[in-house]
DNA sequence: GTAGTCAATAAGATATTCTAATCGCAGCGT
DNA sequence: ACGCTGCGATTAGAATATCTTATTGACTAC
């Protein structure tokens, strides 16, 4: 039983003749008469009896009539609403955050953008660390995420958004706040503020510590980069933190910086999606905000300085 | 978009991978290949995104897949539904009868029997004139019919149930009662009480005396050949019948009857159907049952004479 | 590097499905 | 009675479509 099949067999029910069935689907007679044998061979009943000047249903023609028009009926629906995801009406976003300044500084001003394009498309947001997101979007639950680069996935395409160096961070009266550079052994000397164990930046901060052959004397680890900073402004020890994010508190004088000698760590944001998938209408706009908002943000950030 | 296809695409979805939906529905990956990349070409988006290891619905695929399941349960539920029908579990079976005296003494009993058989058939019973009833069933809105016959009409094909010589009836004291013969003539001459018109059997009796140049002389017109014969028992009349049916009339001494001479007139009653139509196992047992239960009447009608 | 897995693709074989033409049948008109 | 028309079935051949086999290319895992 074919779709093209069920099409013939409501034609012809509705004409009421092979003939005039076989015009409306735009196939000769002989055409749709072997189509309705077919059917009838499949289900092994008869479906129209045959009198000179119509056709009749049968009871099985009948019952077929019923589950035919459900099946189109169906059919059409599905094809309307699949259209309908390709064009600007329509989309679904399932996005995904591993950064939680991001997501509550420039994700809502993004989304709202977004939704004023499509009024009716549907978004989501899920945090979760760069890694698990990853896996959150080869396991098809999530669409696009913002994560730190660099993702080691080769099912996994990213585009960098934002770019930022890695520098410690001190309370103004430290002893070495007058210094240029800071190096590993000085930085794992100290009281560290560290962001919490699992996410990328973190990872690269160990890693860097490994390479360096040294043991940093960690303190407090935190989740939220807003606290390592409330910390750090206690004086509470010497945390770790994005150039620019903390542009701010350094120009205010709540803050000194340093960078760190020989590490040259970039953090870097960028957004993730499945490998060759296909990018729909909305999720282009997205990606196309997303940058926009970030080009936005590095001129504020200059225009500060 | 075919069902084939879509079969396709759910084995995919369900499998994960080209190559284990293909073997599920029994083709080469090659082949799973085109058809889900048809698919994708009518609907204009892909279906799955692929990756390395598996394959990962998009957003359209989510979408179709929950058609796909729908159109296909009612696929799946069309075949079996219909499949019933050809079986002996179910049936339906839509008869007419233009015999009210039939339906009335026989019919319960071979409905009865039919129900034994199937019992989860569905029965309809519908009365008319026999010409009213083929009509019917070149509408397809009844199956089956008793009807007088013959049937003038060449869709439909008939077979003989039960014949019965016309006779006319009068009550015993009737002047003409010892005579063997009634004459066209004579009959016209009488008080008739006949059959309502617009039945096959009326048709016959008028053809006759149109045949035999006489205008008969009707008093009466009943719809029901009981009613008949009541008032030739009250002795109002002369009516006509058919000689079976008034059987038990004659040896009560209530009634008399004369063949009508050079008439010849039999009254035939068959079961209709459309010709060409296809024989359901319920609607074969009807026949079956129909035509043993005239076997039956007839003997009784020998055993009692 | 090598082997293995997976999807896409190409080429050729095989089915299938069309069309055009014809047949038979029944109704209709003359 | 006679052909004419409209209908469905059937057939033969042409046109498509679909499948299989084999190959390629991308990627992963060992």
């Amino acid at each position: 039983m074919e779709i093209k099949q069920l099409k013939a067999f409501l034609a012809i029910a509705e004409a009421k003749t092979f003939t005039a069935g076989a015009r409306r689907v735009n196939v000769t007679q002989a055409a749709i008469s072997m189509q309705i044998r077919q059917l009838e061979d499949e289900v092994g009943l008869p479906l129209f009896t045959r009198t000179p000047r119509r056709v009749i249903m049968t009871e099985a023609g009948d019952y077929l009539l019923d589950r035919a028009r459900k099946i189109l009926r169906e059919h059409d629906a599905a094809l309307a609403e699949i259209a309908e995801l390709g064009g600007v009406e329509h989309g679904r976003l399932r996005i995904g955050s591993a950064s939680a300044m991001f997501a509550t500084q420039q994700l809502p001003v993004i989304l709202q953008g977004l939704r004023a394009k499509f009024p009716n498309s549907e978004l989501a947001v899920t945090a979760g660390t760069s890694q698990a997101l990853v896996e959150t979007i080869m396991h098809g639950d999530v669409d696009i995420a913002f994560v730190s680069l660099p993702v080691e996935n080769s099912s996994i395409t990213t585009e960098l958004l934002f770019s930022d160096e890695i520098v410690a961070i001190a309370h103004p009266s430290h002893p070495l706040a007058k210094e240029k550079y800071i190096s590993a052994a000085a930085l794992a000397g100290e009281k560290l503020i560290l962001g919490e164990r699992g996410g990328n930046t973190r990872r690269m901060i160990d890693d860097f510590f490994n390479a360096a052959n040294v043991r940093p004397n960690i303190v407090m680890e935190l989740s939220r980069q807003e606290a390592i900073n409330q910390m750090v402004e206690a004086n509470l020890g010497v945390g770790i933190a994005g150039a620019k994010t903390i542009a701010d508190e350094i120009r205010g004088g709540r803050l000194i910086s340093w960078p760190i000698e020989g590490a040259e760590i970039n953090w870097e944001l960028g957004l993730a999606r499945l490998r060759g998938a296909y990018s729909s209408p909305i999720a282009k706009e997205f990606v196309r905000l997303c940058k926009e908002s970030f080009v936005e943000r590095e001129r504020e950030l200059k225009a500060r300085k």
